[in-house]
DNA sequence: CTGAAAGCGCTTACAG
DNA sequence: CTGAAAGCGCTTACAG
């Protein structure tokens, strides 16, 4: 089929001249357009069906035949046109990563958790073969969900999403759409088996834990705190568990909305402190918020945490830098990116799914004054 | 073509029974595979190539059958299949990203430098209606080079290098294949053009000129300074520069190398101390590298910037958050990004490429103990 | 173990 | 403005 023109004039050459010409007819391939498994064929003496079949190490096929086939590749540096080749197997061998993101002032800067998440997904792919496609979305009408109906990948990995509310909708028309999906954090409504999450109340549960054992009785928490972030919301339930089994009321425990940035932290604790509240103990949703928390606390002329203790979650890469260091609860991300593609070619297989619940892990640092701080080399 | 035994029975029921039929063709497709060109086609009572021509909105289709034919493609939540299409015209739409890290002992980390680059190298596909793969590379013998000979991407973008001798033979081998590929930092011998990169001198420059002004008169240097790093190697010889111009010699500033992480810029330290060395002022080939030296500083029991001051280089989010924050020679990651994208697509189209170098700036903040601390927002 | 043939779902000359 | 046809480069029954 291929070259029956130009490649045509070369098979003449190749046959009189033998193995030199092969060369020749290599470079020629080099020159214009790529080699293709009839050029192989052709080289090699034997049908397309059956280089075909060697490529893929077809146990079908003679050792010989595929020796001398494998060699005529590596010699024209061919490789299978991924194109055709999933066109006809129908699959792609490729997972697609849509990241939503909160919207920030400054767009230029990532989520820091989500960028450690998709560093261990990009791992994970790559170990077990499969390509990643990576689209940042802005949460707005397009949806490039269509990854999947277009062929370019095999399913959808979702991470992040702005009002959990809004996206919930899209959720359905994926469901709707028979979708091979997962996604991080938030629950898929009649399907646990799409979502890979933390056990978030558990990791709240644990902060005021740590904060109670530190001898701290007033409190507050700094995140969204309703069905807009699923994920913060459990976070603030645990918190309030805890506190409650010891005798502290939630309402006296003061919450300020505020979405994952440094920024929306800084303010919410603005309007806790304009609000009148003193807590010696501020729990937040995300290291980021926490961040923009000690920046407000210090703003005002307190110290972290002589006059206020604060508690992130996540473990960023900053939080060990900050000052001073951040104590918080570790979402383990390698783990957490495995999960999300183990699970989700499994769903791909139709095979069924075990896990999807990662636990959290307290990290003490300095912000909290706490004098024993975990150690991490 | 496509199902002239089933999808034949459901175009006959369209048939007899008009519009609402048309549901019940598209639930079936929706069931079982997903609708084609040529389901459309039947539909709408046109050829398949003028669906083709539709739905790429060819100026060649009358308004009205268009808008039948994208009335009809949305009903059955029709996508082009990608595999199809470009296998057909022979281009992917798709651009592959080969991550290259340095070996770290704990490899889940991924230089936050390269993680801001992936960010905006995202954004600037996605704005571009290009897809990104990414891959991350191990440096050893598998190249996932390939990307452009299997027809997955159009070009591919380096991003990092091991040991640079080791990468330019992988490089000429690129060459070589004549894929299309622009890389980060590394210039390509003979070709300036497939090379974005800050302009390391000029920064290495900056950050003597700094030091100098603030009196400073005794310095080292922490990074590999040799053709196995050439970006490293350029901020010291633009370092080296202007102290000679101030009458200090090279040979009276001690180097050590470190790969870019925490743990080399530690241990380079230790090496700098051990040797005897006790410089005023410190600066270090990356950010990373920075942060190491900090922290060995203070575990000699020096303080920064009051015995030693130090420079680092990137601006990675992590700089503005170390004690004391990182004075930096900033180099612009979102135009970068950006850069790098628009001349690989300029490449591929064999247009001709203008700018390729990024101007460095300084950001000052308390590591070398300036008063006027840069501002940022 | 090997080959001839069909077909994956598009795009694009070519002809009208 | 529209249609019939070829073909992109594979994989995989089917037959031998």
């Amino acid at each position: 089929m291929s070259g029956l023109t130009a490649h045509g004039f070369f098979r003449a050459i190749v046959q009189t001249r033998g193995n030199l010409a092969l060369q020749a007819y290599g470079e020629f391939c080099g020159m214009k357009g790529k080699a293709t498994s009839f050029d192989i064929a052709y080289l090699a003496g034997v049908s397309q069906s059956t280089v075909s079949r060697a490529l893929r190490d077809s146990p079908a096929v003679n050792q010989e035949t595929k020796d001398k086939i494998f060699a005529i590749a590596k010699q024209l540096n061919y490789k299978v046109d991924k194109n055709a080749s999933n066109l006809r197997k129908q699959c792609s061998g490729t997972l697609a990563l849509l990241l939503f993101e909160d919207p920030t002032v400054d767009d230029s800067q990532i989520n820091p958790f989500f960028l450690s998440m998709l560093g261990s997904i990009t791992r994970a792919c790559t170990k077990r073969g499969h390509d990643l496609l990576i689209s940042f979305q802005q949460l707005s009408n397009d949806w490039h969900a269509d990854y999947e109906d277009s062929k370019k990948a095999d399913g959808i990995i979702l991470l992040g999403y702005g009002d959990y509310i809004d996206y919930e909708e899209k959720l359905q028309q994926l469901l709707a759409q028979q979708t091979h999906f997962v996604c991080w954090g938030a629950q898929v409504e009649g399907h646990p088996e799409f979502t890979i999450r933390s056990n978030n109340r558990e990791g709240g549960r644990q902060a005021a834990t740590h904060l109670l054992e530190l001898g701290y009785r007033s409190f507050a928490f700094i995140g969204i705190a309703s069905d807009h972030a699923p994920e913060f919301f459990e976070r603030y339930q645990g918190y309030l568990e805890v506190l409650a089994e010891h005798g502290i009321r939630p309402q006296d425990v003061p919450q300020f909305d505020a979405i994952s940035t440094e920024q929306a932290g800084y303010s919410a604790t603005q309007q806790l402190f304009a609000a009148g509240h003193r807590p010696r103990a501020i729990f937040t949703a995300s290291d980021l918020i926490a961040i923009g928390v000690i920046r407000a606390v210090q703003a005002a002329g307190l110290r972290v945490p002589e006059d206020v203790a604060v508690v992130g979650f996540d473990d960023i890469p900053m939080a060990s830098f900050c000052t001073p260091p951040l104590t918080t609860i570790q979402q383990n991300t390698t783990l957490a990116g495995e999960m999300l593609v183990v699970n989700l070619l499994k769903l791909i297989a139709q095979e069924s799914i075990s896990q999807t619940e990662i636990e959290p892990k307290m990290i003490v640092r300095r912000s909290c004054g706490s004098t024993q701080v975990t150690s991490t080399s």
